[in-house]
DNA sequence: CTTATTCTTGACTAAAATAGTCGGGAATAA
DNA sequence: TTATTCCCGACTATTTTAGTCAAGAATAAG
């Protein structure tokens, strides 16, 4: 998993398919045109989200694409996924090539942190953010002086 | 907050220093040796560094860096935001410019999980990792087949 | 005082990733 | 039959990241 804003496309429009599919499928140009988005690169999201069967699709006029599931069961790490396929482990690859074993260290505080990521985002489907509750379960709040993170 | 190699480049060094700096600072090029990390990438993170009063320098044969505090107090998520300093913040910039308040859901949704993450990295500091323990307080399992992941 | 060492700074370059474009094609509903 | 829409691959532009280079200032050691 990699946090680019390539996930954050996806994820708008997977909602905006959320929100503004119900009977009938909705065209790409739709949600390029609503959430600008350049089209051609929404079909390179959605080829990716098709084939990870996060959606399908239909052809001709009157055609587009549709949740493969009900928004309550598609969650944003599976979204993230789809799109950003994780390619490179760390620098460190996973066994103890780092040369001093204190690389290590720093790598398994990366895995950690990208374990605690996954969790977060595993637990937030698109029907909880169709309902505006971006979290679900607990209701720790992480307001007040919120510092604003720009995630890359 | 801006997650990217350069911050793992950031924390790696730190590290580095924490484990090597005693009585004698460190220099760079000898850290730029053992984490094999380019001496002038080096250079511009610790500027960065020095202008956040993580680290202070000393000029002249036998000089170096060395922590402004104990590794006890220098927090993971200082280090970070000291070289990865945020510039934008989303695509929907904070206030309702998002043409039709959809956008703005997914917006709560990243800041949300960027609070996650900074609070994860403020409770870990470079003492923590020298002893080995990534992460403090609860002893939550992240094992099993834990899925390995890349943050850029 | 001289010198080697080390930080300090800014500008520049290379490589990679991201975002976006273009053109052609296949399916299909109207 | 035709307009619409997905489908696919290759290509380009932009931005970011990583790394280089060169000149200079401070200073400990000889």
């Amino acid at each position: 998993m990699k946090l680019t804003t390539r996930g954050r496309y996806a994820v708008t429009a997977m909602l905006d398919l959320a929100i503004n599919g119900g009977k009938r499928p909705v065209s790409l140009a739709d949600i390029s045109g609503r959430q600008e988005i350049s089209l051609s690169y929404l079909e390179q999201l959605f080829a990716k989200l098709r084939r990870e069967e996060l959606v399908t699709s239909a052809r001709g006029p009157g055609g587009g694409y549709r949740l493969a599931r009900s928004g309550a069961e598609i969650f944003v790490a599976e979204i993230i996924d789809a799109v950003d396929e994780s390619v490179d482990v760390t620098n460190c690859q996973g066994q103890g090539n780092c040369h001093h074993g204190e690389t290590c260290l720093t790598h398994h505080l990366w895995e950690d942190l990208s374990g605690q990521i996954h969790d977060f985002l595993s637990q937030i489907s698109l029907g909880d953010l169709m309902e505006g509750r971006g979290r679900r379960g607990s209701t720790q709040q992480s307001d007040g002086v919120l510092q604003t993170l720009s995630l890359r």
